[in-house]
DNA sequence: CGTCTTTGACCGGCGC
DNA sequence: GCGCCGGTCAAAGACG
Protein backbone atom coordinates (compact mmCIF):
# COMPACT_ATOMS: atom_id res chain seq x y z
CA UNK A 1 0.00 0.00 0.00
CA UNK A 2 1.39 3.44 -1.07
CA UNK A 3 1.38 5.96 1.77
CA UNK A 4 -1.13 8.08 1.39
CA UNK A 5 -2.85 6.70 -1.59
CA UNK A 6 -4.71 4.02 -0.41
CA UNK A 7 -4.40 1.30 -2.67
CA UNK A 8 -1.91 -1.19 -3.21
CA UNK A 9 1.13 -0.61 -5.76
CA UNK A 10 2.28 -3.83 -7.47
CA UNK A 11 6.01 -4.71 -6.36
CA UNK A 12 5.89 -7.88 -7.89
CA UNK A 13 9.45 -7.68 -9.50
CA UNK A 14 10.78 -7.01 -6.03
CA UNK A 15 8.73 -9.54 -4.20
CA UNK A 16 9.08 -12.55 -7.10
CA UNK A 17 12.52 -13.31 -5.73
CA UNK A 18 13.00 -17.04 -5.15
CA UNK A 19 16.73 -17.35 -5.29
CA UNK A 20 18.39 -17.48 -1.70
CA UNK A 21 20.86 -14.31 -2.89
CA UNK A 22 17.95 -12.28 -3.66
CA UNK A 23 16.30 -12.47 -0.75
CA UNK A 24 18.57 -9.90 0.29
CA UNK A 25 16.16 -7.62 -2.27
CA UNK A 26 13.00 -8.77 -1.41
CA UNK A 27 13.71 -7.82 2.22
CA UNK A 28 13.68 -4.45 1.09
CA UNK A 29 10.80 -2.41 1.97
CA UNK A 30 10.78 0.30 0.35
CA UNK A 31 7.30 1.53 2.12
CA UNK A 32 8.24 0.34 5.62
CA UNK A 33 8.05 3.41 6.83
CA UNK A 34 3.99 4.15 6.48
CA UNK A 35 4.59 7.88 7.06
CA UNK A 36 6.93 8.11 3.87
CA UNK A 37 7.33 7.55 0.37
CA UNK A 38 10.69 5.63 -0.67
CA UNK A 39 14.02 7.73 -0.30
CA UNK A 40 16.78 7.48 -2.79
CA UNK A 41 18.30 7.47 0.41
CA UNK A 42 16.82 3.57 1.03
CA UNK A 43 17.34 2.74 -2.47
CA UNK A 44 21.05 3.81 -2.04
CA UNK A 45 21.26 1.16 0.83
CA UNK A 46 20.08 -1.50 -1.82
CA UNK A 47 22.79 -0.45 -3.74
CA UNK A 48 25.50 -0.68 -0.46
CA UNK A 49 24.31 -4.15 0.32
CA UNK A 50 24.73 -5.51 -2.95
CA UNK A 51 28.13 -4.40 -3.20
CA UNK A 52 28.74 -5.27 0.51
CA UNK A 53 27.14 -8.88 -1.00
CA UNK A 54 29.74 -8.70 -3.82
CA UNK A 55 32.63 -7.52 -1.88
CA UNK A 56 32.39 -10.64 -0.12
CA UNK A 57 32.15 -13.06 -2.74
CA UNK A 58 35.64 -14.96 -2.71
CA UNK A 59 37.13 -14.96 -5.73
CA UNK A 60 40.56 -15.96 -6.72
CA UNK A 61 40.88 -15.70 -10.43
CA UNK A 62 40.67 -12.57 -12.27
CA UNK A 63 37.49 -11.73 -14.11
CA UNK A 64 37.84 -12.63 -17.68
CA UNK A 65 38.36 -9.30 -19.98
CA UNK A 66 35.83 -10.64 -21.72
CA UNK A 67 33.13 -10.26 -19.20
CA UNK A 68 31.20 -7.09 -19.39
CA UNK A 69 32.49 -4.82 -16.73
CA UNK A 70 29.93 -3.35 -14.37
CA UNK A 71 30.38 -1.34 -11.52
CA UNK A 72 29.32 -4.85 -9.94
CA UNK A 73 32.05 -6.35 -11.19
CA UNK A 74 34.70 -4.22 -10.30
CA UNK A 75 33.56 -4.44 -6.43
CA UNK A 76 33.57 -8.18 -6.85
CA UNK A 77 37.44 -7.91 -8.27
CA UNK A 78 37.99 -6.22 -5.22
CA UNK A 79 37.01 -7.65 -2.74
CA UNK A 80 38.84 -11.09 -2.61
CA UNK A 81 38.35 -12.28 0.66
CA UNK A 82 37.31 -15.85 1.16
CA UNK A 83 34.48 -16.11 3.26
CA UNK A 84 31.67 -18.69 1.28
CA UNK A 85 30.66 -22.10 2.50
CA UNK A 86 31.29 -23.75 -0.57
CA UNK A 87 35.10 -22.47 -0.86
CA UNK A 88 35.91 -22.96 2.23
CA UNK A 89 34.35 -26.72 1.48
CA UNK A 90 36.63 -26.90 -1.44
CA UNK A 91 39.72 -25.50 0.87
CA UNK A 92 39.23 -28.83 3.31
CA UNK A 93 38.55 -30.91 0.51
CA UNK A 94 42.36 -29.95 -0.52
CA UNK A 95 43.28 -29.97 2.94
CA UNK A 96 42.09 -34.18 3.70
CA UNK A 97 43.37 -35.32 0.65
CA UNK A 98 46.33 -33.41 -0.29
CA UNK A 99 46.59 -33.95 -3.77
CA UNK A 100 43.81 -33.00 -6.09
CA UNK A 101 44.50 -32.25 -9.68
CA UNK A 102 45.09 -28.62 -10.82
CA UNK A 103 42.50 -29.11 -13.31
CA UNK A 104 39.76 -29.89 -11.34
CA UNK A 105 40.43 -27.32 -9.10
CA UNK A 106 40.36 -24.65 -11.54
CA UNK A 107 37.36 -26.17 -13.16
CA UNK A 108 35.49 -26.04 -10.25
CA UNK A 109 36.45 -22.76 -9.11
CA UNK A 110 36.06 -21.66 -12.69
CA UNK A 111 32.40 -22.54 -12.32
CA UNK A 112 32.26 -21.13 -9.12
CA UNK A 113 33.09 -18.08 -10.30
CA UNK A 114 31.32 -18.27 -13.27
CA UNK A 115 28.01 -18.31 -10.87
CA UNK A 116 28.98 -15.79 -8.81
CA UNK A 117 29.60 -13.30 -11.28
CA UNK A 118 26.08 -14.22 -12.55
CA UNK A 119 24.74 -13.57 -9.50
CA UNK A 120 26.03 -10.07 -8.87
CA UNK A 121 25.65 -9.28 -12.41
CA UNK A 122 21.70 -10.00 -12.10
CA UNK A 123 21.59 -8.51 -8.85
CA UNK A 124 23.23 -5.39 -10.65
CA UNK A 125 20.80 -5.20 -12.77
CA UNK A 126 17.86 -5.73 -10.66
CA UNK A 127 19.37 -2.79 -9.14
CA UNK A 128 19.09 -0.89 -11.58
CA UNK A 129 15.80 -1.86 -12.24
CA UNK A 130 14.66 -1.15 -8.67
CA UNK A 131 15.94 2.15 -9.14
CA UNK A 132 14.31 2.82 -12.31
CA UNK A 133 11.12 1.86 -10.90
CA UNK A 134 11.74 3.58 -7.45
CA UNK A 135 12.24 6.75 -9.87
CA UNK A 136 9.06 6.12 -11.68
CA UNK A 137 6.95 5.25 -8.85
CA UNK A 138 8.30 7.84 -7.23
CA UNK A 139 6.87 10.25 -9.71
CA UNK A 140 3.67 8.62 -9.69
CA UNK A 141 3.14 8.98 -6.23
CA UNK A 142 3.45 12.48 -6.36
CA UNK A 143 1.27 12.48 -9.13
CA UNK A 144 -1.36 10.36 -7.60
CA UNK A 145 -0.83 12.05 -4.45
CA UNK A 146 -1.71 15.55 -6.18
CA UNK A 147 -4.68 13.60 -8.04
CA UNK A 148 -5.67 12.27 -4.94
CA UNK A 149 -5.84 15.82 -3.15
CA UNK A 150 -7.73 17.19 -5.62
CA UNK A 151 -10.54 14.47 -5.50
CA UNK A 152 -10.66 14.69 -1.96
CA UNK A 153 -10.94 18.82 -1.82
CA UNK A 154 -13.81 17.99 -4.48
CA UNK A 155 -15.50 15.37 -2.74
CA UNK A 156 -15.57 17.62 0.37
CA UNK A 157 -16.83 20.87 -1.71
CA UNK A 158 -19.26 17.89 -3.03
CA UNK A 159 -20.34 17.39 -0.06
CA UNK A 160 -20.89 21.08 1.39
CA UNK A 161 -22.72 21.96 -1.40
CA UNK A 162 -25.42 19.08 -1.65
CA UNK A 163 -28.57 21.16 -0.30
CA UNK A 164 -27.85 23.72 -2.87
CA UNK A 165 -27.64 20.75 -5.62
CA UNK A 166 -30.83 19.44 -4.00
CA UNK A 167 -32.32 23.13 -4.68
CA UNK A 168 -31.12 23.48 -8.84
CA UNK A 169 -31.38 20.25 -10.04
CA UNK A 170 -32.92 21.54 -13.13
CA UNK A 171 -29.96 24.08 -13.83
CA UNK A 172 -27.25 21.02 -12.83
CA UNK A 173 -28.27 18.58 -15.43
CA UNK A 174 -27.65 21.24 -18.16
CA UNK A 175 -24.36 22.05 -16.38
CA UNK A 176 -23.86 18.21 -16.67
CA UNK A 177 -24.90 17.84 -20.17
CA UNK A 178 -22.63 20.75 -21.11
CA UNK A 179 -19.80 19.18 -18.81
CA UNK A 180 -20.02 15.59 -21.01
CA UNK A 181 -19.58 17.68 -24.22
CA UNK A 182 -16.57 19.11 -22.23
CA UNK A 183 -15.68 15.91 -21.72
CA UNK A 184 -15.94 14.64 -25.49
CA UNK A 185 -14.37 17.56 -26.77
CA UNK A 186 -11.04 17.70 -24.43
CA UNK A 187 -10.91 14.39 -26.23
CA UNK A 188 -7.81 11.97 -25.31
CA UNK A 189 -5.39 14.44 -23.62
CA UNK A 190 -1.98 12.91 -22.99
CA UNK A 191 -1.58 13.83 -19.71
CA UNK A 192 1.32 12.33 -18.06
CA UNK A 193 0.33 13.43 -14.49
CA UNK A 194 -3.05 12.37 -14.47
CA UNK A 195 -3.46 9.02 -16.93
CA UNK A 196 -6.04 7.37 -15.03
CA UNK A 197 -8.16 9.93 -14.67
CA UNK A 198 -8.19 11.19 -17.94
CA UNK A 199 -8.48 7.87 -19.77
CA UNK A 200 -11.65 7.06 -17.51
CA UNK A 201 -13.20 10.15 -18.93
CA UNK A 202 -11.99 9.86 -21.99
CA UNK A 203 -13.54 6.57 -22.02
CA UNK A 204 -16.39 6.54 -20.83
CA UNK A 205 -17.36 9.86 -22.57
CA UNK A 206 -15.86 9.28 -25.99
CA UNK A 207 -15.29 5.05 -26.47
CA UNK A 208 -15.06 5.88 -30.55
CA UNK A 209 -12.45 8.01 -29.83
CA UNK A 210 -10.40 8.91 -32.39
CA UNK A 211 -12.36 6.50 -35.18
CA UNK A 212 -14.42 9.67 -36.27
CA UNK A 213 -14.61 11.63 -39.50
CA UNK A 214 -13.76 14.59 -37.50
CA UNK A 215 -13.61 14.60 -33.25
CA UNK A 216 -14.93 18.27 -33.23
CA UNK A 217 -18.04 17.33 -35.60
CA UNK A 218 -18.45 14.12 -33.57
CA UNK A 219 -18.56 16.07 -30.29
CA UNK A 220 -21.09 18.15 -31.79
CA UNK A 221 -23.37 15.61 -32.61
CA UNK A 222 -23.13 13.95 -29.08
CA UNK A 223 -24.18 17.21 -27.61
CA UNK A 224 -27.49 17.48 -30.07
CA UNK A 225 -27.97 13.89 -28.96
CA UNK A 226 -27.55 14.57 -25.34
CA UNK A 227 -29.76 17.85 -25.95
CA UNK A 228 -32.07 15.67 -27.56
CA UNK A 229 -32.46 13.21 -25.25
CA UNK A 230 -30.57 13.73 -22.03
CA UNK A 231 -31.67 10.32 -20.98
CA UNK A 232 -29.45 8.35 -23.78
CA UNK A 233 -26.19 10.02 -22.21
CA UNK A 234 -26.79 8.97 -18.84
CA UNK A 235 -23.76 6.60 -17.77
CA UNK A 236 -22.25 9.72 -19.47
CA UNK A 237 -23.14 12.00 -16.89
CA UNK A 238 -23.12 9.65 -13.96
CA UNK A 239 -19.94 8.58 -14.42
CA UNK A 240 -18.79 12.67 -14.96
CA UNK A 241 -20.77 13.46 -11.97
CA UNK A 242 -17.61 13.59 -9.44
CA UNK A 243 -15.56 16.03 -11.37
CA UNK A 244 -18.44 18.23 -13.12
CA UNK A 245 -17.98 21.07 -11.68
CA UNK A 246 -14.07 20.73 -12.07
CA UNK A 247 -14.18 19.90 -15.59
CA UNK A 248 -16.56 22.60 -16.74
CA UNK A 249 -13.89 24.89 -15.01
CA UNK A 250 -10.72 23.03 -16.87
CA UNK A 251 -12.63 24.14 -20.19
CA UNK A 252 -12.29 28.10 -18.93
CA UNK A 253 -9.25 27.58 -17.23
CA UNK A 254 -6.42 29.62 -19.38
CA UNK A 255 -3.06 30.91 -19.78
CA UNK A 256 -2.40 34.20 -20.67
CA UNK A 257 0.90 35.71 -22.06
CA UNK A 258 1.59 39.65 -22.30
CA UNK A 259 4.64 40.17 -24.63
CA UNK A 260 5.71 43.23 -26.13
CA UNK A 261 6.06 41.92 -30.30
CA UNK A 262 5.34 44.03 -33.55
CA UNK A 263 4.29 40.53 -35.37
CA UNK A 264 0.61 40.07 -35.43
CA UNK A 265 1.23 36.42 -33.27
CA UNK A 266 4.50 34.87 -30.98
CA UNK A 267 6.09 32.25 -32.02
CA UNK A 268 5.08 29.25 -29.83
CA UNK A 269 6.26 25.83 -31.37
CA UNK A 270 2.71 25.14 -32.10
CA UNK A 271 1.06 25.17 -35.42
CA UNK A 272 -2.73 27.78 -35.70
CA UNK A 273 -5.36 28.22 -37.86
CA UNK A 274 -7.07 31.38 -37.42
CA UNK A 275 -10.76 31.05 -37.77
CA UNK A 276 -12.34 34.03 -36.43
CA UNK A 277 -11.66 37.72 -35.38
CA UNK A 278 -13.92 40.10 -33.53
CA UNK A 279 -13.93 43.71 -32.06
CA UNK A 280 -14.13 43.04 -28.71
CA UNK A 281 -15.52 45.80 -26.11
CA UNK A 282 -13.39 48.39 -24.79
CA UNK A 283 -10.45 47.75 -27.07
CA UNK A 284 -9.78 49.01 -30.44
CA UNK A 285 -7.54 46.40 -31.49
CA UNK A 286 -9.41 43.48 -33.06
CA UNK A 287 -9.17 39.94 -31.16
CA UNK A 288 -7.98 37.24 -33.07
CA UNK A 289 -8.74 33.38 -32.71
CA UNK A 290 -6.63 30.45 -33.36
CA UNK A 291 -7.13 26.82 -33.49
CA UNK A 292 -4.25 24.39 -32.93
CA UNK A 293 -3.81 22.59 -36.27
CA UNK A 294 -1.25 20.19 -35.22
CA UNK A 295 -3.16 17.19 -35.05
CA UNK A 296 -6.69 16.88 -35.97
CA UNK A 297 -9.33 17.91 -33.43
CA UNK A 298 -6.78 18.71 -31.06
CA UNK A 299 -9.03 21.29 -28.66
CA UNK A 300 -6.67 23.69 -27.81
CA UNK A 301 -7.30 27.63 -28.88
CA UNK A 302 -5.51 30.73 -28.59
CA UNK A 303 -6.66 34.45 -28.46
CA UNK A 304 -4.32 36.95 -29.71
CA UNK A 305 -5.01 40.65 -29.24
CA UNK A 306 -3.07 43.86 -28.73
CA UNK A 307 -3.68 45.78 -25.40
CA UNK A 308 -5.83 48.68 -25.49
CA UNK A 309 -3.58 50.59 -23.47
CA UNK A 310 -0.03 49.89 -25.02
CA UNK A 311 -0.18 48.40 -28.58
CA UNK A 312 2.99 46.97 -28.70
CA UNK A 313 2.06 44.88 -25.91
CA UNK A 314 0.90 41.60 -27.58
CA UNK A 315 -1.88 39.26 -25.29
CA UNK A 316 -1.85 35.84 -26.24
CA UNK A 317 -4.34 33.56 -24.33
CA UNK A 318 -3.99 29.39 -24.14
CA UNK A 319 -6.70 27.45 -23.46
CA UNK A 320 -7.39 23.50 -23.38
CA UNK A 321 -4.98 20.32 -23.42
CA UNK A 322 -3.03 19.47 -26.74
CA UNK A 323 -4.10 15.78 -27.97
CA UNK A 324 -1.22 15.16 -29.26
CA UNK A 325 2.97 14.95 -28.65
CA UNK A 326 4.63 18.30 -28.49
CA UNK A 327 7.71 19.53 -29.67
CA UNK A 328 10.41 20.33 -27.44
CA UNK A 329 9.75 24.04 -28.09
CA UNK A 330 6.25 23.82 -27.35
CA UNK A 331 7.11 21.56 -24.36
CA UNK A 332 8.47 24.79 -21.80
CA UNK A 333 4.95 25.56 -21.11
CA UNK A 334 4.11 22.91 -20.28
CA UNK A 335 6.12 21.91 -17.69
CA UNK A 336 5.48 25.91 -16.42
CA UNK A 337 1.94 25.42 -16.65
CA UNK A 338 2.08 21.78 -14.84
CA UNK A 339 4.15 22.91 -12.38
CA UNK A 340 1.68 25.65 -11.70
CA UNK A 341 -1.03 23.10 -11.79
CA UNK A 342 0.85 20.42 -8.98
CA UNK A 343 1.51 23.09 -6.91
CA UNK A 344 -1.96 24.83 -7.11
CA UNK A 345 -3.34 21.39 -6.23
CA UNK A 346 -0.61 21.32 -3.66
CA UNK A 347 -1.96 24.31 -1.85
CA UNK A 348 -5.44 23.03 -2.30
CA UNK A 349 -4.40 20.77 0.89
CA UNK A 350 -3.99 24.43 3.06
CA UNK A 351 -2.08 23.55 5.89
CA UNK A 352 1.55 24.18 5.90
CA UNK A 353 1.69 20.13 7.34
CA UNK A 354 -0.34 19.21 4.46
CA UNK A 355 2.16 20.70 1.74
CA UNK A 356 5.04 19.62 3.68
CA UNK A 357 3.88 15.99 3.33
CA UNK A 358 2.62 16.65 -0.67
CA UNK A 359 6.30 18.67 -1.75
CA UNK A 360 8.59 19.49 1.12
CA UNK A 361 10.59 21.43 -0.99
CA UNK A 362 7.46 23.67 -2.63
CA UNK A 363 6.59 23.96 0.47
CA UNK A 364 9.61 25.40 2.02
CA UNK A 365 9.28 27.53 -0.81
CA UNK A 366 5.96 28.83 -0.26
CA UNK A 367 6.31 28.71 3.41
CA UNK A 368 9.13 31.28 3.17
CA UNK A 369 8.15 34.92 4.07
CA UNK A 370 10.93 35.98 2.88
CA UNK A 371 9.86 35.28 -0.92
CA UNK A 372 6.16 34.34 -0.40
CA UNK A 373 5.52 38.24 0.56
CA UNK A 374 6.76 39.66 -2.69
CA UNK A 375 6.46 37.63 -5.19
CA UNK A 376 2.63 36.79 -5.83
CA UNK A 377 -0.41 38.77 -7.12
CA UNK A 378 -3.97 37.84 -6.60
CA UNK A 379 -6.69 39.08 -8.75
CA UNK A 380 -10.43 37.78 -8.44
CA UNK A 381 -11.10 39.73 -11.42
CA UNK A 382 -11.54 37.01 -14.20
CA UNK A 383 -14.27 35.24 -15.12
CA UNK A 384 -12.08 31.64 -14.71
CA UNK A 385 -8.86 30.97 -13.17
CA UNK A 386 -6.32 32.30 -15.03
CA UNK A 387 -2.15 32.08 -15.23
CA UNK A 388 -1.18 35.00 -16.64
CA UNK A 389 2.73 35.95 -17.32
CA UNK A 390 3.86 39.17 -18.14
CA UNK A 391 6.65 39.44 -20.32
CA UNK A 392 6.74 42.70 -21.16
CA UNK A 393 8.78 44.40 -18.82
CA UNK A 394 12.09 45.63 -20.08
CA UNK A 395 15.18 42.88 -21.01
CA UNK A 396 18.15 45.69 -20.49
CA UNK A 397 18.09 46.95 -17.09
CA UNK A 398 20.39 43.77 -15.69
CA UNK A 399 20.36 40.52 -15.84
CA UNK A 400 18.57 39.53 -13.91
CA UNK A 401 15.93 36.58 -14.94
CA UNK A 402 13.30 37.88 -13.57
CA UNK A 403 13.81 41.65 -14.22
CA UNK A 404 14.72 40.43 -18.02
CA UNK A 405 11.09 39.06 -18.45
CA UNK A 406 9.12 37.34 -15.65
CA UNK A 407 8.87 40.65 -13.58
CA UNK A 408 5.12 39.24 -13.03
CA UNK A 409 3.64 35.94 -11.92
CA UNK A 410 0.01 36.83 -11.76
CA UNK A 411 -2.95 34.20 -10.88
CA UNK A 412 -5.96 35.25 -11.50
CA UNK A 413 -8.84 33.84 -9.66
CA UNK A 414 -12.91 34.21 -9.55
CA UNK A 415 -14.63 34.90 -6.30
CA UNK A 416 -16.89 32.45 -6.82
CA UNK A 417 -14.44 29.46 -7.71
CA UNK A 418 -13.28 26.92 -4.98
CA UNK A 419 -9.20 26.73 -4.76
CA UNK A 420 -9.46 23.14 -5.50
CA UNK A 421 -11.43 24.07 -9.07
CA UNK A 422 -8.75 26.24 -9.89
CA UNK A 423 -6.64 24.08 -9.13
CA UNK A 424 -7.41 21.16 -10.94
CA UNK A 425 -8.13 22.64 -14.52
CA UNK A 426 -4.39 24.08 -13.95
CA UNK A 427 -3.17 20.72 -13.67
CA UNK A 428 -5.17 19.77 -16.36
CA UNK A 429 -4.21 21.85 -18.86
CA UNK A 430 -1.15 21.78 -18.47
CA UNK A 431 -0.34 19.33 -21.66
CA UNK A 432 -1.14 23.11 -23.68
CA UNK A 433 1.60 25.03 -24.25
CA UNK A 434 3.35 26.68 -25.38
CA UNK A 435 6.05 28.74 -25.92
CA UNK A 436 8.93 28.32 -28.26
CA UNK A 437 12.08 27.71 -26.45
CA UNK A 438 15.18 29.74 -27.54
CA UNK A 439 17.75 27.16 -27.05
CA UNK A 440 20.98 28.15 -28.19
CA UNK A 441 21.15 31.15 -26.39
CA UNK A 442 21.94 32.34 -23.13
CA UNK A 443 18.76 34.35 -21.88
CA UNK A 444 20.41 36.58 -19.81
CA UNK A 445 22.70 37.60 -21.94
CA UNK A 446 20.79 38.70 -25.11
CA UNK A 447 18.80 42.02 -25.79
CA UNK A 448 16.18 40.25 -27.92
CA UNK A 449 13.37 40.61 -29.64
CA UNK A 450 9.82 40.43 -27.85
CA UNK A 451 8.67 37.73 -29.35
CA UNK A 452 12.08 35.86 -28.54
CA UNK A 453 11.99 37.24 -25.30
CA UNK A 454 8.73 34.98 -24.68
CA UNK A 455 10.63 31.58 -25.65
CA UNK A 456 13.94 32.81 -23.47
CA UNK A 457 11.20 33.35 -20.72
CA UNK A 458 9.57 30.01 -20.98
CA UNK A 459 13.12 28.81 -21.14
CA UNK A 460 14.06 30.67 -18.10
CA UNK A 461 10.88 29.50 -16.14
CA UNK A 462 11.45 25.96 -16.46
CA UNK A 463 15.24 25.65 -16.39
CA UNK A 464 15.17 28.15 -13.15
CA UNK A 465 14.81 26.07 -10.12
CA UNK A 466 13.29 29.70 -8.51
CA UNK A 467 10.46 29.68 -10.65
CA UNK A 468 9.26 27.31 -8.43
CA UNK A 469 9.23 29.63 -5.54
CA UNK A 470 7.46 32.47 -7.55
CA UNK A 471 4.97 29.84 -8.28
CA UNK A 472 4.58 28.45 -5.24
CA UNK A 473 4.51 32.40 -3.70
CA UNK A 474 1.64 32.61 -6.09
CA UNK A 475 -0.21 29.84 -4.54
CA UNK A 476 0.76 30.57 -1.06
CA UNK A 477 -0.36 34.05 -1.72
CA UNK A 478 -4.29 32.32 -3.15
CA UNK A 479 -4.19 29.79 0.16
CA UNK A 480 -4.43 33.13 2.16
CA UNK A 481 -6.55 34.82 0.64
CA UNK A 482 -8.35 31.70 0.47
CA UNK A 483 -8.09 31.81 4.29
CA UNK A 484 -8.76 35.52 4.39
CA UNK A 485 -11.26 36.14 1.67
CA UNK A 486 -13.89 36.93 4.36
CA UNK A 487 -11.60 39.78 5.88
CA UNK A 488 -10.19 40.91 3.26
CA UNK A 489 -12.27 41.00 0.37
CA UNK A 490 -12.70 44.63 0.19
CA UNK A 491 -9.36 45.63 1.67
CA UNK A 492 -8.15 46.87 -1.66
CA UNK A 493 -8.88 49.39 -4.00
CA UNK A 494 -9.37 47.72 -7.05
CA UNK A 495 -12.32 46.19 -6.29
CA UNK A 496 -10.55 43.24 -8.35
CA UNK A 497 -7.74 42.73 -5.97
CA UNK A 498 -8.30 41.00 -3.08
CA UNK A 499 -5.10 40.35 -1.93
CA UNK A 500 -2.14 41.81 -4.19
CA UNK A 501 2.11 41.90 -3.54
CA UNK A 502 3.80 42.15 -6.23
CA UNK A 503 6.73 40.26 -7.86
CA UNK A 504 9.90 42.32 -6.81
CA UNK A 505 12.91 39.78 -6.29
CA UNK A 506 12.74 36.68 -8.22
CA UNK A 507 16.29 35.93 -8.21
CA UNK A 508 17.49 33.75 -11.23
CA UNK A 509 20.16 31.70 -11.62
C1' DC B 1 -6.07 22.49 -56.18
C1' DG B 2 -5.37 22.50 -51.41
C1' DT B 3 -4.71 25.37 -47.56
C1' DC B 4 -5.41 29.39 -45.09
C1' DT B 5 -7.66 33.88 -44.10
C1' DT B 6 -11.51 36.90 -44.02
C1' DT B 7 -15.87 38.14 -42.52
C1' DG B 8 -20.77 38.14 -41.78
C1' DA B 9 -24.00 35.07 -39.60
C1' DC B 10 -25.22 32.39 -35.89
C1' DC B 11 -25.45 30.68 -31.11
C1' DG B 12 -25.44 30.69 -26.13
C1' DG B 13 -24.65 33.08 -21.80
C1' DC B 14 -25.67 36.89 -19.14
C1' DG B 15 -27.57 41.15 -17.33
C1' DC B 16 -31.34 44.22 -17.32
C1' DG C 1 -37.99 38.83 -23.50
C1' DC C 2 -34.52 41.60 -25.36
C1' DG C 3 -30.12 43.22 -26.38
C1' DC C 4 -25.24 42.90 -25.72
C1' DC C 5 -21.21 40.32 -25.99
C1' DG C 6 -17.88 36.63 -26.65
C1' DG C 7 -17.03 32.78 -29.24
C1' DT C 8 -17.61 29.81 -33.27
C1' DC C 9 -19.06 28.46 -37.89
C1' DA C 10 -18.73 28.31 -42.68
C1' DA C 11 -18.91 30.32 -47.29
C1' DA C 12 -16.15 33.03 -50.17
C1' DG C 13 -11.93 34.75 -51.49
C1' DA C 14 -6.76 34.90 -51.49
C1' DC C 15 -2.57 32.71 -51.97
C1' DG C 16 1.18 29.58 -53.22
Amino acid sequence: MLPGLGFPVNLGRVMESSDSNRKVLSEIDFFSNPTSKPSAQEIHHHHQDVKTLSSNISVKKEIPQTQPVSRCNLDMNNGLQLHTGNTRSDQSTLDDHGVSSDADDKRAKSNELKQLQEEVQRMNTENQNLKEMLSHMSNNYTALQLHLAGLIQQRQQHNQHDHHDLQVVGKSEEKKQVTARQFIELGSGDDEVSNSSSDERTQSASPNNGKSESPESESQKAYKLQKLNPSSSNSIIDQSTTTATTEATMRKARVSVRARSEAPMISDGCQWRKYGQKMAKGNPCPRAYYRCTMAVGCPVRKQVQRCAEDKTILVTTYEGNHNHPLPPAAMAMASTTSAAAGMLLSGSMSSPEGLMKMNPMLARAILNPSCSSTMATLSASAPFPTVTLDLTHNVNNDNNINNAMLHQFQVHRPNTTPFHQLAQPLYNQSKFSGLQLSQDRPVHQQSSTPADNVGDAAKAITTDPNFTAVLAAAISSIIRGNNNQNNNSASSSNPHILNSTSISSFSGN
